[in-house]
DNA sequence: TGACAATATGTCGAATCTGACATATACTCC
DNA sequence: GGAGTATATGTCAGATTCGACATATTGTCA
């Protein structure tokens, strides 16, 4: 299954595996999804740019770490409100955001995967 | 005052000539006025396109007139979130609504106002 | 391995947002 | 003027989202 897609069926509230997977999901639904995840990816993005956790981020917007995690995955508990006030807080551009919202799924870059500790198991 | 301030004012709760007018209203709280009123042109102008009124609207999108009549003027009440599941209802593409977003104070076109009955008093 | 930092997930009371309704105001036609 | 339609505004109970906290999981370094 492709990143993007683990990703938007996360979003929605969905254990990847559930049967339902994509049926239900309107075209509108999905277009929320997709913007909610391309403002999420953007905020990790921006926080891991700046070398600064989520605690840090979470003082510095008023807010507390869990819902910075949430945010950064675009939890179904989390508004376009607060991805976007959280944006602005941290100096993102509105047109940062709008190109953000308005370019296709931002595949959360996955270049060579993670690739911890390199040692056999 | 100009129309655009107004809006703004109106936006974020205020009755115009209140004493604070301006003060207080942080850049990052105005951007998210900016986009909000933006939406909300849009899906008045969207509206209006289209002939249709607010009632029909609001029964197309599963919702009442009054909270269609509060978007449109985006009310304190109302989410980023309920504009653009609207404005997605209404079929605006996400890069139509990305557009709006981005776009500086889409000055509420005003051209030679609405001029009613066009008969001496 | 263990210890420590960072991130993720679950839950909860308080705050905010929602559709619905009543009602007021504005507009249009006669 | 009045009647009819459209839009605006106020309110409220139920729904959703919020920050916060506890706790689990993951990542990093020695």
């Amino acid at each position: 299954m492709k990143d993007s897609k683990r990703q938007k069926l996360h979003a929605a509230g969905w254990k990847v595996g559930s049967t339902a997977d994509f049926l239900g999901l309107s075209r509108e639904e999905e277009s929320l999804i997709d913007m909610k995840l391309a403002l999420a990816n953007k905020l990790k993005a921006r926080r891991q740019q700046r070398k600064l956790t989520q605690l840090e981020i979470a003082k510095r917007i008023g807010s507390s770490q869990s819902r910075i995690a949430k945010m950064e995955v675009a939890d179904k508990s989390v508004s376009l409100d607060l991805l976007v006030r959280s944006l602005l807080s941290l100096g993102v551009t509105r047109q940062d955001i709008a190109g953000a919202i308005g370019a296709p799924v931002a595949k959360k870059s996955n270049r060579s995967a993670p690739k911890r500790h390199l040692v056999a198991r």
